[in-house]
DNA sequence: TAGATTGTTAATCGATTAACAATC
DNA sequence: TAGATTGTTAATCGATTAACAATC
């Protein structure tokens, strides 16, 4: 197998390559060199290059990338030609939010079913799918095919959910607790930590402001 | 000044730091060593030290370091002493669903507007703050002290509303669009591209079930 | 003091960039 | 064929890990 060991820096560049190239395809481009690709998205031309030998040849010397033909192949590797089967656990605003979300759909994700421990909720409609108690998520995975749980719910309840998901037949965890969960090597998890994003912009900002005041240290200014 | 060059690694893993030196303070552990926070964490406690070394010397010798005071040092590193005001851009799901989001409130985060360019919301309330038009957004901004905007709009939008921005007096962009920004230098920009985030899952899903059918070749099992 | 654990230097590992031969 | 640009090897750079002296 040749897809193994590829460093999470590498795939974690692959969904912004298929964005910038997904836009390219769409405006007629037919074909990119890593040299163009590379002045649109400021990276060098030759990581361009190493990252998509990864996963073998899709140039042709002298010519280049074919735009779509590579824009389809990056899709393939990152799973996009398979459908996938959702649902949500936490029936919230988050939750919600990402249910109304088309754009998942129109890559092959779909909702099948919301669950949550507010008894208020139960049999009530979010975006055209159904809510139902929490503790019934396990029968519905085994009867339906379900391929990735969303959790949007408060950290207690998410390691608690991540304890009963580890037994079901499900693939993943997309993961938008702010908490770290331990699960079986066979389910995958990606977190979506929206606090520690929050964080690091806060981190950003304060680091520009000591910068800049330290830039211009005999400037009066604006010191209270 | 000591802050500068630190790389985006280190940082990156400040507010995963950040968020087990709170859960152990709240549990009353007072000291902590490199080595047991390593196990906690699956991280190496060479790295934990080196990483606080980045910012000066937190712990002492023979001890370990204290939880308390290492919790509040991270947050002052990230920016957690000061207080932030945000406004919302692009009243959608998404959007409503962060301002509903309490978590960042009790950090410090604050939410004081939204804007959007459905008309049929002007004027009204999401949890509290009022929605204004797209249009008045950069005199709000010279009217109140905004430090953060919050994009939660569609990508054409984003592109349009960020050339608005650049020229506004904010430090920062929490971008949810599905596009890059270009921004000057003074304003930072933080990501979140959920749909990229999906599709690192994706490919996750896939390789795991490539791997495990490699793994397994002998076996006739479940193969269409 | 002896034991523990940091802060820090040195060694290793991996990722990025540069260079160039292969080839369309 | 000549020019262009890939695929790939080699060089560089940076980040992680290991080791240990400093010191509480």
């Amino acid at each position: 197998m040749d897809i193994k060991n590829i460093s999470q820096a590498v795939i974690g560049r692959l969904p912004r390559y298929y964005r910038y190239l997904g836009e390219l395809k769409d405006e007629g481009v037919e074909r990119i060199s890593s040299q163009e690709l590379s002045k649109e998205m400021h990276v060098t031309a030759s990581q361009i290059r190493q990252d998509f030998n990864h996963f073998g040849g899709f140039g042709q010397q002298g010519y280049g990338y074919n735009t779509e033909y590579l824009y389809n192949e990056i899709g393939k590797i990152l799973g996009l030609d398979q459908k996938h089967n959702m649902i949500l656990v936490g029936a919230g605003n988050l939750g919600s939010a990402l249910v109304r979300y088309m754009n998942f759909r129109n890559r092959g994700f779909f909702f099948k079913a919301a669950f949550d421990i507010n008894e208020a909720l139960y049999g009530k409609q979010i975006a055209g799918i159904t809510v139902y108690p929490l503790d019934s998520i396990a029968d519905y995975i085994r009867e339906n095919e379900i391929d990735i749980a969303v959790l949007t719910i408060p950290k207690a309840g998410a390691v608690k959910v991540a304890e009963v998901l580890s037994t079901c037949p499900i693939k993943a965890i997309w993961n938008f607790a702010h908490t770290d969960l331990e699960l079986p090597e066979r389910i995958q998890v990606e977190n979506v930590h929206l606090s520690d994003s929050l964080m690091r912009l806060s981190y950003e900002i304060r680091r520009y402001e000591e910068e800049s005041s330290v830039k211009t240290p005999n400037k009066p200014a604006h010191r209270k």
